[in-house]
DNA sequence: ATGGCTATGTAGCATAGA
């Protein structure tokens, strides 16, 4: 089964690149983010035409996220349970088996600020919650944009970036108490080339300078990691016009 | 060089992203 991610900011701008990629890739579960659509807007009619069932929890002009999957998706549930929320940022399904979390972690803004955090708050509820998940579901895989690039082998330009938000010691930190439950980040499952990014800022030609982040990730719990055959990222789409700033990410692990 | 793009909501710019 091949799961991906992918920040698509909008998902009305980005629909036609959405489509050519899972008729290309032929993912079997797609997590987005920053669909930036409110539900009653949903374009469910194109996704489902394509060939997908989908589950989404959106809202107006920010955040939102949405599950596609080529079966049925079962036991969805949207936010983080007892964790007061407005922002649509977490949606949860059962997909043969497996349970996908697609999430889209708070950017931060900068280290200090309210948004920060509220990142940190956010982390802490999420990990929490997952702890009690991961029991739940042996089968689980928490895709999405976590707005942290974990190491600095993530980063095109360590130095410049240190102690900024994204890479901060507290976020990198929140990253690696998921991994302490038991969570694989599944690219570095596998060798992969120096300067695998999933972002790259939209200005000063950041894209062609290979000056980007990886920020997107697949998490694996034990289980689905011990049947991984997979992960990449895939840069093409960010060279098409009006791309997003990120880039798909996916995995290939055993279905349930 | 602290900007630089892009998307949204809304009709000028402000806010946010990362």
């Amino acid at each position: 089964m091949r799961i991906a991610t992918w920040n698509v900011n909008s998902l009305k701008v980005r629909l036609p690149h959405l489509l050519d990629w899972v008729a290309r890739a032929t993912p079997d579960v797609v997590c987005l983010q920053e669909t930036k659509t409110e539900d009653a807007k949903f374009p469910a009619a194109d996704i489902e035409a394509a060939g997908y069932r989908v589950a989404f929890s959106g809202q107006k002009t920010y955040n939102g996220v949405a599950i596609l999957a080529k079966s049925e998706l079962g036991d969805v549930s949207a936010g983080i349970p007892g964790f007061e929320d407005e922002q649509k940022r977490v949606l949860a399904a059962t997909v043969q088996g497996v349970r996908i979390v697609c999430a889209y972690i708070p950017n931060g803004q900068a280290v200090g600020s309210d948004k920060y955090d509220y990142k940190l708050r956010w982390l802490a509820a999420f990990e929490a919650w997952l702890t009690a998940e991961m029991k739940a579901h042996p089968k689980i895989a928490v895709l999405g944009d976590y707005n942290i690039a974990p190491s600095d082998e993530d980063v095109h330009d360590p130095k410049a970036w240190e102690g900024q938000v994204l890479v901060s010691e507290p976020e990198r930190a929140a990253f690696f108490r998921l991994i302490g439950l038991g969570f694989k980040d599944s690219f570095r499952m596998f060798p992969q080339e120096e300067k695998s990014f999933s972002w790259w800022d939209y200005r000063m030609n950041a894209f062609k300078r290979k000056m980007g982040m990886r920020i997107d990730h697949i998490l694996l719990s034990p289980e689905l990691a011990a049947g991984c055959t997979g992960c990449s990222i895939d840069i093409e789409p960010r060279k098409l016009e009006r791309p997003s700033d990120h880039t798909p990410v996916m995995a290939e692990v055993k279905a349930g």
